[in-house]
DNA sequence: AAATGTTACGAAAACGTTTTCGAAAAATTA
DNA sequence: TAATTTTTCGAAAACGTTTTCGTAACATTT
């Protein structure tokens, strides 16, 4: 129940504080046969010196903080292993904050992090973010900012996302080739970069093989949600707009469309082809399988974590430093809808 | 970029640190217009005392440490949530680890988390942790230890569970009322206490209703992965053994069923009904939709912080504390698969 | 033997708070 | 006016580290 400190130790041993604290942080300064000494007992009990003292020493807590916008998205939530996975390989803890797609609080989880003093925020922006101070507010706070997927070209900083304009064109183009011309696209709201990106990456990819663009093949889902994906395509349906493939903003929209295809006895991918994003973890298990650009999360959160430590050694050194902007690849899966 | 302290706002309105530390924790002994003009000042220029120093200064970190097994799981990501949401609101923040289903990295997380002075660890066991004696430290270290979901008896602690025996039994049950007879358990592991609580629950029902338990019925997936539930499945209509519904373990292995079953043209429900566990975010989505058993993993986060905040004011009166084991209630949601 | 260099260690300041305790100033009572 | 109480404030210690700098002890070189 009694938590040693370097004091205990000092005294155990008839050394100083200061001879025990430089033994564990591996001061030269020390003879070998006290360090020696020091260090197997350290070992045996398991101590590590005291983590707020020793922050507010040194400055640094070796604390990061996510911010995300939904947990409730494999996709995130991938991503956040992969962050915390890394973090904690490097000795970084991570503090884990979710916006719930709210712009409030977005802003809560900002100025909480900056006050428990991490050292860098990576952050996945809401949906409805349209202001970015708060990200400011980090970097003017000495924090390092790492925006990813869902990010802000407004605030300079470093970026990871997946190349949402070409891999909408690849998925666009492999529809194309496999023989569809009439490819409807349910798309994101208009704020969304994501959603902007994938579409832009849709309409390259219709010019680039002179398929007229047709604005009726084009629904908006606004919430992206399984039951207003349904709603879109039914609407579709009723209105006899003839389509022969769906390309769809991510996996949950598309599963929506597969459903709606489904009930209305249309034939996957014999009529119509239904093709998402993101290769969430469900969409192998449904009938049929759906296929989907994978954008390999595990990257996101190594690229993450190599650029923060880079960033961080080059504000050590005094450094200028440019920022990065990585593209994370994404590869397609072939699967049975498409 | 120069970060504010209790001293410059000292000087600023020529009154000593203690002063405006006391104004902003509230103390009494501070002429009233002292501590206005003080705490407008601090709250226009968003100030929070860094909260490093007064961790050390007041031994309480205000943190909280959470270990769940797998950051896949739907389930874990929603409780996840829903712990990190209500610990916010009471001014806790959270310490992510994710042990992946490895007894190595649970050991690391929580020496990481006693090392961190976390003044709370809620984890979810994995599923191969079969020694307890890290769980004992955490209670040694005199953090607040709250087991939730897969725990262990053997170390005495507060717990929140899902009532697994009453659930399944219910489930069970339904299945019975609903016509079937013949009821196939895909079940888990052998160490996992839940998979063993839903066993039991599943036999109950049978015994109260007259039915015999055939073992035949019953398949294990240690991995309760899609592809083992399938091939169970398969190996079941391989071996031309009869049966009309399937209670499966959780919602991942039921997917995998019905997609065996949907695969080998056996109509759901009318032929075989399919029910699982969890009401995972992906089950209304399927063709048929999957019925399930919800577990309202918003009750899991806000049970699990009024636990905790009623222990630590135990504590601090010095108060004999009892543990509570609190069972979150389940609720069956009816969709297609039965 | 003196001068110089090297090794090993500890004293002490600092990090930014919180909180106790004493005391000055103001208000109240005798 | 003097004595007492109440109000308001600040000095200072403490939390457990890290790290600088000084120096004693010893070794090596002239």
């Amino acid at each position: 129940m009694k938590v040693i400190k370097l004091k205990d130790i000092a005294e155990k041993f008839n050394v100083s504080v200061s001879t025990v604290s430089k033994a564990i942080a591996g001061y030269t300064d020390i003879k070998r046969e006290t360090r020696k000494k020091i260090l197997e007992y350290v070992k045996k009990i398991n101590f590590r010196p005291n983590s707020v003292a020793s922050s507010l020493k040194t400055k640094k807590t070796k604390t990061i903080g996510i911010v995300i916008p939904d947990m409730q998205n494999l996709f995130f939530t991938k991503i956040l292993n992969s962050i915390v996975n890394n973090a904690q390989r490097e000795g970084y803890r991570s503090i884990l904050m979710c916006s719930n797609e709210s712009f409030e609080n977005e802003l809560d989880c900002i100025d909480e992090l900056i006050n428990n003093n991490v050292e860098a925020v990576f952050i996945a922006l809401s949906d409805r973010t349209v202001e970015y101070s708060h990200l400011q507010r980090v970097k003017d706070s000495g924090i390092i900012l790492i925006q990813f997927d869902k990010i802000s070209k407004i605030i300079q900083s470093s970026t990871v996302t997946t190349n949402n304009i070409e891999s909408a064109y690849e998925l666009t183009e492999r529809l194309i080739k496999f023989g569809r011309r009439k490819i409807a696209h349910l798309r994101g709201g208009y704020i969304s970069q994501v959603s902007i990106d994938r579409f832009i990456g849709y309409q390259k990819a219709l010019e680039k093989y002179n398929i007229k663009y047709d604005k009726n093949l084009v629904m908006i889902s606004e919430s992206r949600s399984f039951d207003e994906a349904i709603s879109k395509i039914q609407e579709m349906i009723d209105k006899k707009i003839d389509f022969d493939s769906v390309l769809a903003i991510d996996d949950k929209t598309a599963m929506g469309a597969i459903k709606c295809l489904t009930d209305n006895k249309i034939k996957i991918p014999e009529q119509v082809a239904v093709v998402g994003f993101s290769n969430a973890a469900y969409s192998k298990y449904l009938s049929p399988s759906l296929s989907s650009m994978d954008q390999s999360t595990e990257l996101f959160g190594s690229e993450i974590i190599k650029i923060f430590l880079k960033e961080k050694r080059n504000k050590k050194l005094g450094l200028d430093y440019t920022f990065s902007q990585i593209k994370i690849p994404t590869h397609f899966i072939k699967r049975e809808s498409f």
